[in-house]
DNA sequence: GTAAGTATGTGGTTATAACCACATTTTGAG
DNA sequence: CTCAAAATGTGGTTATAACCACATACTTAC
């Protein structure tokens, strides 16, 4: 199975573990590498699921379309985090979203839907994946509530700079990369694509930022708030 | 200490555990029994907290409020339900949002931070509060992106349209009772309380709903969706 | 390098929501 | 019941985003 279990052990799911609990783990989550080409659907809307997958290459958008083909974006999950787990745990539910390569991704697919059954086995190997997952599962609420934030503005200006000071503040510094294009970024935004450009435009001209494909500055002296 | 414990045995929190271990748990939990008057913020946003809070009696609203006064609400928790769970399990995360009583409140108040902690600790109330506390972790996480969902259609009446069908479908009936009033469901929806109301006024005379107060009734025949 | 295709930006128009002022209805206290 | 206060609704105006058409820039394959 092509996957390094040292790097396994350093992601968030399956931190603090050792090799023996690791290979127990994985074999009770029948784990399988799974290969993706850009944009091509891993998990689709409206399957039930007892799978989650975690990003061993590349990256996967969580995103929901409408019968009228508007997309809404609702979040990016990067390499070593993991996606889809709150509908492998909820039984029943069926996926409200589509899981997508937004690169071309290797995923480590896992059943982890016993997770949620009632019995206690007391295995050591299932403890820490159990609280593993519910560290991973309170940063989940985390990136939703910040989406939450990010769009509620009315203003485009708004939203973009409440996404643009919460990346800035993530990434620790005032120039930093996002992992969206410009059409990604308006629908996470759940704005249009021309008005977010003439918006960007307008923010570039009075001196705020600096744009540059999905690379941004911000310009605080120039009155940023935040 | 005012609570009753067979309820507690009922919600999502406490489910499955022996008397004995719902003490050593509450016990663990320093639980402790307050009361709130209507509007009175529970949590405040900016302070960091290892407690969360189970609601007794009457209902809690998640809410953010900006600099310029403009209100989001995030999520309404009702009786049996848990709050400010994920910044309570996220070492270090200040909160982000006003837990708010909706209503005159008695809550549960239970520092649950320990949790997150690394040692491991075998006992079987802990073993069972912490998966309980992951099946409570992404249930909130649905309820989240429902939010999401509701606040995506660019439009107003597509926004009400989005939350009232998934009231519909959670109610299991056409008619029901939302949480908010007017003001809180626009704030619900991001959107402004005249508009909203102006819309709704179109939508009853179009005939697509019935809305009084917080009674709403679909009518579907018109041709509403989903 | 060139051409084709994709991504981004911009002007113009229209639709819609925000905003303001105020009317009407409902609620609650006495 | 009466009054005051709160909640809800409505008309009118303005600000802004959506939408459309298209220009420009950038990327990739050849």
């Amino acid at each position: 199975m092509n996957m390094n279990k040292e790097y396994l052990k350093k992601t968030a799911v399956f931190r603090g573990m050792t090799d023996e609990e690791l290979d127990a783990a994985l074999s009770a989550l029948r784990a399988s590498v799974k290969e993706y080409e850009k944009d091509q659907v891993i998990l689709h809307a409206g399957t039930p699921t007892d799978m989650m997958g975690l990003v061993l290459e590349g990256s996967v958008r969580i995103e929901s379309n409408d019968m009228w083909g508007n997309r809404s974006i609702f979040s990016h999950v990067e390499k070593g985090q993991v996606f889809a787990e709150t509908y492998a745990l909820v039984p029943d539910e069926a996926l409200l979203v589509d899981a997508v390569a937004n690169q071309d991704c290797r995923i480590l697919m896992l059943r982890i839907g016993f997770l949620s059954e009632e019995k206690q086995d007391t295995a050591l190997w299932r403890l820490k994946l159990m609280s593993n997952m519910l560290a991973v599962s309170v940063r989940k609420n985390l990136v939703l509530s910040g989406r939450s934030f990010h769009t509620s503005p009315k203003t485009i200006r708004g939203r973009v700079m409440a996404y643009l000071s919460s990346m800035s503040l993530q990434k620790e510094s005032d120039e930093f990369d996002i992992p969206f294009d410009r059409q990604q970024l308006a629908d996470y935004l759940n704005v249009d694509r021309t008005a977010l450009s003439k918006e960007l435009g307008r923010m570039r001209k009075e001196g705020l930022i600096d744009a540059r494909k999905n690379h941004f500055r911000l310009r605080r002296e120039k009155g940023y708030p935040l």
